[in-house]
RNA sequence: GGGGCUGUAGCUCAGUUGGAUAGAGCGACGGUUUCCUAAACCGUAGGUCGUGGGUUCAAGUCCCGCCAGCCCCGCCA
């Protein structure tokens, strides 16, 4: 409803202009009047929308609310594009002004929506300053995921993962061109040691092509962990490795592409069961840019040598022994660290093409441990002038994944869990629940049809238990509730929609169009207003960058659907009740597909 | 020591930026199926919003103090 409510702002607007003109308004009047006074109303009983200036104005210009407000709604009333749209505004409790939008332009808006794909969202409008290619900027860097070479994708990289995806596809909806990066891990000391034990183990994947399959990265991982920890020959011929690598020597170079691969293929493999598209630029990219992040800095006279290491020290951060606390841009080796690599991120992305990404929002997802690192970075970047105006970055940040017990997850052996075996874990628990509900109705499916049903439960179960949560809390993963049936899960959402489809099979034309529908039931009328509801909270969750909005809206339309498909004939109804419900329940389709797809949900017609 | 986040029903959590009697779900208890998938629906019980102050017509929400838990704090990312 955000036409519907723009069109009551700008009513009340001219309403309160005749009520207080402007010239007669003290600065505090002013001051209250300033910005929106129509909010959503906080119950469903009080109608749509409400006003409560009346009481916030009482005590300034000497009135009771009561009055204040009469002398409003009265105002209203004589407003023409007001009483288009909204029944007579009712005065309640101390002084509130609730308004109700009227039956036909409810109607008029559920017309609307049937044939409107993007389901009442309009595009954002983004402002005019242009790229470096001369179009208008719309374009969002968003960093997520970012697991490291040569590891496996863990507990840790899900959020990451599942919320900046669809942080992504809800941007990506709004208009935003998204440039969704994946940071990974894929330079640093870590590598000697890796190309080290390569050139030892298996010498020849560095000249023959596809000689090597490291199947299990991690316990190669593991073995030249050890080696090194061991032995000290090792150790410092992983050291000059470093060194090689860094040079650009080009046996080190290929040893590292070869491990760079093998990861990639083994981290796509996950990206495409969860149908995460990603693009991938290591940390290696900016190698190229790290010295001239040095150079502006000490240029701009913002380096400070400390113990031989190039520091920046910020106001205000303080260090374990009180002292001030700097941020190393350049180690005392001369080497860089991550501030370094974020730093030159930072200021690719913002540069116009072709020297950059020209990205006026930068957002990045990443637990909530990074965020002072976060904040260090961006307040160097905002000293280095490397931020415009109109440009803003931002840190997304998420909570801990906690088991049951209310600890970091682990397995019972207390390893770090393995993304891949979580989700195969989730699938089978998905299929083995269908199968035990076939048995008790005797019903019987092929192992296509299981099998398809299983994977899109179990993925769907885990995206949106993550997702349905506030993010910056801790989240406590479990089993047992992502895949119960009832509540606020995907199996739930899932179940609504299949609901819908057999309605369908079973002859209810969803598509079918018709001019004069007619709604009398109370539950109809929840439904439309909660279906036109959606537009808003797309709209929020754009602002706010919390897909947790978007799951509960999401689960209350299942809800509310459930009810009406509960208690209101549908294909048994005479016309013209049996159209008009139908094309509540094809609405009720779309905004549950589109919502889910903004979640990165896939939906089924049967379960 | 400094900083961040969290604290709301037995459990897991919402709470739309200060509005009306604080909401869901699970679990518990009770009810509903000649009818579109009962994986559902209806009802009951359950609260000093960690705590103490303050701001105001109005505070879970804003400010200050305190308590508890988790996380971060010099050459790892």
């Amino acid at each position: 409803m955000i036409n519907i409510s723009a069109k009551l702002e700008e009513a009340l607007n001219r309403t309160l202009i005749k009520v207080f003109p402007k010239e007669n308004r003290s600065s505090k009047t002013a001051s209250i009047l300033k910005g929106s006074n129509l909010v959503p109303a906080s119950k469903p009983e009080f109608g749509d929308f409400q006003i409560n200036c009346a009481l916030s104005l009482a005590k300034e210009i000497k009135q009771s609310p009561r009055v204040i407000a009469k002398q409003i709604a009265d105002q209203l009333q004589n407003d023409n594009e007001f009483i288009k749209i909204c029944n007579p505004p009712l005065i309640a409790g101390p002084g509130f002004i609730n308004l109700s939008i009227n039956s036909k332009t409810l109607i008029s808006e559920i017309h609307f929506r049937l044939n409107d794909k993007r389901l009442g969202v309009p595009l954002k409008q983004f402002s005019r300053k242009k790229t470096g290619e001369g179009k208008i900027n719309n374009r969002v860097i968003i960093d997520f995921s970012s697991p490291n070479i040569a590891k496996e994708m863990h507990v840790g990289h899900l959020r990451s993962t599942i919320i900046g995806d669809s942080l992504a596809r809800v941007l990506e909806f709004c208009g935003y061109e998204v440039l969704r990066l994946n940071h990974v891990g894929d330079w640093g000391t870590q590598f000697g040691m890796l190309i080290t034990h390569l050139k030892e183990v298996v010498p020849e994947a560095l000249h023959t092509k596809d000689v090597v399959e490291i199947s299990d990265l991690v316990n190669f991982y593991r073995k030249a962990k050890k080696r090194f920890d061991e032995d000290k020959t090792f150790q410092s011929k992983s050291r000059s490795e470093v060194v090689n690598l860094q040079a650009g020597d080009q046996d080190s170079l290929i040893a590292w592409q070869l491990l760079c691969n093998q990861s990639r293929k083994e981290f796509q493999k996950i990206y495409d069961r969860l149908d995460i598209k990603l693009t991938e630029r290591g940390e290696s990219f900016y190698n190229k840019f790290l010295v001239d992040v040095i150079n502006d800095l000490k240029i701009k006279n913002l380096l400070i040598n400390d113990q031989g290491a190039q520091c920046i020290f910020l106001n205000g951060l303080v260090g374990k022994d009180g002292k001030p606390q700097p941020i190393i841009i350049q180690k005392s080796d001369g080497g860089f660290n991550y501030a370094t690599t974020d730093l030159a991120a930072i200021k690719y992305r913002l540069t116009p093409p072709p020297h950059g990404d020209g990205a006026f929002r930068l957002i990045y997802v990443t637990d909530a441990g990074q965020a002072s690192h976060f904040y260090g970075v961006f307040q160097i970047a905002k000293l280095a002038n490397w931020i415009p105006a109109h440009c803003q970055i931002e840190h997304v940040p998420f909570g801990l994944v906690q088991g049951e017990d209310g600890k970091k997850l682990k397995t019972r052996s207390g390893e770090t869990i393995k993304l891949v075996d979580l989700l195969d874990e989730a699938i089978q628990r998905a299929r083995k629940d269908l199968k035990d509900r076939l048995k008790n109705e005797s019903r019987c499916e092929n192992e296509s049809f299981i099998d398809q049903v299983s994977n899109t439960v179990g993925i769907a179960a885990i995206k949106y238990a993550d997702l349905s949560q506030n993010r910056v809390s801790n989240y406590q993963f479990s089993f047992d509730k992502m895949l119960s049936l009832q509540g606020n899960t995907a199996p739930y959402l899932l179940y609504a929609l299949v609901r819908i489809a057999g309605i369908s099979r079973k002859g209810g034309d969803l598509n079918k169009s018709c001019n004069n529908f007619q709604f009398n039931e109370p539950q109809e009328w929840i439904l439309i207003r909660k279906i036109l509801h959606f537009d808003s909270i797309v709209a929020e969750v754009e602002k706010e960058l919390l897909p947790n909005r978007l799951c509960g809206y999401l689960f209350e339309l299942s809800q509310i659907f459930n009810r009406f498909y509960d208690q209101v004939p549908i294909l048994k109804a005479s016309e013209p009740s049996r159209t008009s419900r139908l094309a509540l329940c094809s609405i009720t389709a779309d905004t549950l597909k589109l919502g889910m797809s903004l979640l990165g949900i896939p939906t089924l017609e049967r379960m």
